[in-house]
DNA sequence: AGCATAACGTA
DNA sequence: CGTACGTTATGCTC
């Protein structure tokens, strides 16, 4: 058999590997955005990806080290002593690095009390003895002694991790003057630093060498050590047992009884699903773009077999993307015809892309699995009626960001139904909290090609180059096909049955918009104007000049240097004035200026609140936000443009401007509506704690309940010290509150702190137990689940830097019970917004504020909505506690409030 | 003009 | 040294 017909088994020391990468590759440019440091793994892949392509092995392993601790520890405790510690940036790497690999189908082992170069050493052995030719790819130089006529070493080089240097019999001896099996007799009598294993002294590589050559091997050596003059000579008579050690220890065991046989370790195919999902979380593109690319052209062939069978690795082939369809001009029956067809074709339906200009619908795009049309729309004219009427019916649709092109469809008098996806809301059910989710980046993400874009200088744009709404319905169409097959169960029936008909139900949310107070809110913000004025003046005279309030730097000379005061707690840029350590500072070194800087922030703030609602109104004296649906990683709506959900209600000043929020013309009133301590209801239910659950069936005060609860008293002897104790208490639990972070919340020692969640969690075990498990399960699965379905991937939880890992634990304790009251709410707003529809009322939901909805109530309606809204947000969940929800009705945003 | 930071509003 | 957001002004870099 000639050594090119030989199947080639390439095993691969990934621990020592890894950390010559971390080592190699600055660590601060390789980290997702979450913290999680990626260096090594990339470091390590991308060697792996360039050893695949030019050595392409028929067969491949990689081995890891289990711990620092083996037979070799156990042996001389000593051995590795001196190795510094292994940065925490770097240990947090490993696991996910064995997760890629376990993605791209390549066998990892580890073998318990024993090193990586101890597998290297069995599986190389074995190679040899089955016919293979055997790379082994290790930065350790134990494994020098592997080496013969099969094996050969592929050895870092100090350029880095990708220069690997070819050590095969020949090569040794020209480096080292011995045959490869003699190695670990020459480090035995030289000693290895990096292994804490001390020589002989004044014994180098030349000596050693020199000696072999006359003795043949340590042994011989050894026995002939009487015969060795000079120092060298007494040195190794003296020292002889630390060679003798040394060579005990460097010994490879190449007999380790391992789970598997060399034929299992056949390179298989990716899991492409797979290694999308874990390159994604570790955001590496141009690696995924390469191990896909290298992927497609060789490893699926690679069928060669343990017993040598010839293997036939083909070229690369060259990859090219399919372009998108050129798109038909169609109108009236030939449309008509079209869309039955390619529907017909295509059973999940049709890609469709709104062209928009001005915030109105100027064009179409559709497309099937291999055709697109490309439809200029105008409006009232009747060369549409099929397309329109296809529109309106329920054959399925395919949209990217179907909100915002909804919102255009409907302002242009358009009415669609049958959205069954959007691979906007899909992308981000996949990875909530990646922020870029737009078409291109899909492209990129789930085809691994590129979303053509049109030509800026093109004098006429051609539809089908490029950025046309037909090419992107057609990448959408393909994009949601890639995407889907990536949800599990539970996520598709979040789209389906929440997400999607939120979605509408927010285009109706934002179109309607809410009546705001231009005059009021003209007046309330001169009135803020004055005393901000007036307060700033005072304030400078205080200190006897003028600078700007504004400014946490200028205050921070005033306060620091002008004014001696005691530092606080310092921040990126010194040293904070923020409104609670002015408070501390208020508390310690009583001054006017302090008093006057806090009501001039505060006025200001309400100020600045004021004057962007008041830029926001419209003509119609209405103000329309824009809800970003996916705008959280938690499963909660944001708003934007302006935010409604931060509207000021702690104060009587804020209350004011909730005040300038109205009934609109011909409306009768305002209702709101919001579920009462739902986050705590669901973790009653969560937990199944029955304490909780009692609490919360007794429908009486919460918080005085559990009080009782704790303190051991009756309910009515609760003080509103212990309510409020309890109360944070309880609220701080969903955000993993610590016993330092209670205490500084309550103003109280951390001890009696600690005997606070002590004394909790004796009455309330379950909810402890309930924490402790969802962040352990997380762990394991790699994610949370709300209630109904909807993940969070959590791969910072296994991070080795302690802030990133503990910020994930709480994040991971939050988004299940955050999570599972945004479902409920949106399945509140679905059911809502159809009954509203149903019921034929004319009343508008117009504002959600997370656990709230705000409506517009039509004359005469108020019961009718008033019975559906309780109604429909009491049922949304059957949950082990009731759903409690308060209805409020007034003229304004703050009367209707209760 | 674009970016990071501090500060602060909501649930 | 509690979660989830968005907006603003400041002050820096480009």
């Amino acid at each position: 058999m000639s050594d090119s017909e030989k199947p080639t088994l390439m095993i691969i020391d990934g621990h020592s590997l890894a950390y010559r990468a971390f080592h190699a590759l600055p660590v601060d440019s390789f980290q997702t955005h979450d913290g999680q440091h990626t260096n090594a793994i990339h470091g390590f892949l991308s060697m792996l990806l360039s050893l695949l392509r030019n050595e392409r092995p028929t067969h491949i392993a990689v081995a890891f080290d289990i711990s620092r601790y083996s037979f070799r520890t156990r042996e001389y405790a000593d051995y590795k002593g001196t190795r510094a510690s292994t940065p925490s940036e770097f240990i947090g790497q490993v696991p996910l690095l064995q997760e890629a690999l376990a993605a791209m189908n390549i066998t990892t082992l580890t073998k318990e009390d024993f090193e990586a170069d101890d597998i290297l050493a069995t599986l190389s052995v074995r190679g040899n003895r089955e016919g293979f030719h055997v790379l082994v790819v290790s930065g350790d130089r134990d494994t020098i002694q592997l080496v013969n006529e099969n094996v050969t070493l592929l050895y870092p080089s100090s350029q880095g991790v990708s220069a690997l240097t070819r050590y095969d019999p020949a090569r040794v001896r020209e480096k080292y003057g011995i045959e490869p099996a003699q190695y670990p007799d020459v480090a035995a009598l030289v000693g290895e630093t990096s292994d804490n294993l001390i020589g002989i002294s004044k014994v180098g590589e030349k000596t050693a060498v020199k000696w072999l050559g006359l003795y043949g091997s340590l042994d011989g050596i050894l026995e002939h050590a009487d015969e060795i003059k000079g120092v060298v000579g007494n040195n190794l008579r003296e020292q002889k047992e630390n060679a003798i050690r040394n060579r005990r220890l460097n010994h490879l065991v190449t007999d380790l009884d391992l789970p598997v046989e060399l034929p299992n370790l056949i390179r298989r195919a990716i899991d492409e699903a797979a290694v999308r999902d874990v390159f994604g979380r570790l955001e590496f593109r141009t690696l995924l773009e390469r191990v896909i690319k290298l992927e497609g052209a060789g490893a699926g062939e690679a069928q060669g077999t343990a017993e040598g069978a010839a293997v036939v690795v083909p070229e690369e082939a060259v990859v090219t993307a399919p372009r998108a369809p050129l798109a038909q001009d169609l109108l009236d029956e030939e449309l008509g015809a079209w869309i039955a067809r390619v529907s017909a074709a295509s059973p999940r339906g049709l890609g469709l892309c709104v062209e928009v200009q001005d915030g109105l619908a100027i064009g179409f795009g559709l497309s099937g699995p291999t055709e697109s049309v490309n439809l200029p729309w105008q409006p009232g004219r009747a060369d549409y009626l099929a397309f329109e009427a296809w529109l309106a019916s329920d054959s399925p649709k395919i949209m990217h960001d179907a909100k915002s092109q909804i919102k255009a469809l409907r302002r242009s008098n358009l009415s669609v139904s049958g959205l069954v996806f959007d691979t906007l809301v899909a992308a981000w059910l996949l990875r909530p909290g990646v922020p870029d989710k737009t078409l291109a980046s899909l492209v990129m993400r789930y085809l691994d090609e590129t979303l053509p874009v049109s030509d800026p200088n093109q004098l006429v744009p051609d539809e089908n180059e490029a950025g046309g709404v037909s090419v992107e319905s057609w990448y959408t169409f393909r994009v949601a096909a890639a995407i889907e097959a990536l949800l599990d169960a539970g996520s598709r029936e979040v789209l389906t049955a929440i997400e999607m008909p939120t979605l509408l139900a927010l285009v109706d949310m934002e179109l309607a918009g809410v009546a705001v107070s231009h005059e009021q809110l003209a007046a309330l913000s001169s009135q803020l104007g004055e005393r901000a004025a007036g307060l700033a003046a005072g304030a400078y005279a205080e200190i006897g000049r003028e600078v700007n309030l504004g400014s946490p730097k200028q205050l921070q000379e005033v306060l620091f240097d002008q004014l001696g005061m005691p530092k606080t707690r310092a921040n990126k840029t010194g040293f904070s004035t923020d409104a609670g350590a002015l408070a501390d500072l208020q508390a310690s070194n009583p001054h006017p200026f302090l008093d006057m800087l806090l009501q001039h922030r505060d006025a200001t703030k309400l100020r600045q609140i004021v004057e962007t609602l008041d830029k926001a109104v419209d003509a119609t004296g209405r103000i329309h936000t824009t809800y970003v649906q996916i705008g959280t990683a938690t499963g909660r709506i944001s708003s934007t443009d302006p935010n409604l959900q931060n509207i000021p209600v702690r104060t009587e000043e804020g209350r004011r401007i909730r005040a300038a929020f109205q009934a609109g013309n011909g409306a009768e009133c305002l209702l709101t509506a919001d579920y009462s301590q739902i986050e705590m209801r669901i973790m009653a239910h969560l937990s199944g704690d029955p304490g909780l659950i009692e609490a919360f069936k007794a429908g009486e005060d919460l918080h005085r309940f559990v009080g009782a609860s704790v303190f051991g008293v009756a309910p009515e002897d609760v003080t509103n010290e212990m309510r409020s104790k309890v109360k944070a208490m309880s609220y701080g639990l969903a955000y993993g509150l610590s016993a330092f972070g209670l205490s500084r919340q309550l103003r109280i020692d951390t001890k009696e702190a600690k005997q606070l969640i002590t004394d909790y969690f004796a009455r309330f075990g379950a909810v402890r137990d309930y924490l402790r498990n969802v962040v352990e399960q997380a762990k394991l699965d790699g994610y949370t689940a709300t209630i109904f379905g909807r993940r969070r991937p959590f791969p910072e939880l296994h991070s080795a830097n302690r802030m990133v890992r503990e910020n994930a634990e709480r994040a991971a304790l939050n988004a299940p019970i955050q999570g599972s009251a945004a479902d409920i709410m949106k399945i509140a707003m679905n059911r809502i917004a159809e009954d509203l529809v149903e019921g034929g009322l004319e009343s508008r939901m117009l504002l959600q504020v997370h656990d709230e909805l705000i409506f517009e109530v039509a004359p005469g309606e108020w019961d009718a909505l008033r019975q559906r809204v309780t109604h429909r947000m009491e049922t949304a969940a059957d949950l082990l506690v009731p759903l409690d929800v308060q209805v409020g009705r007034g003229d304004n945003w703050d009367a209707a409030a209760h």
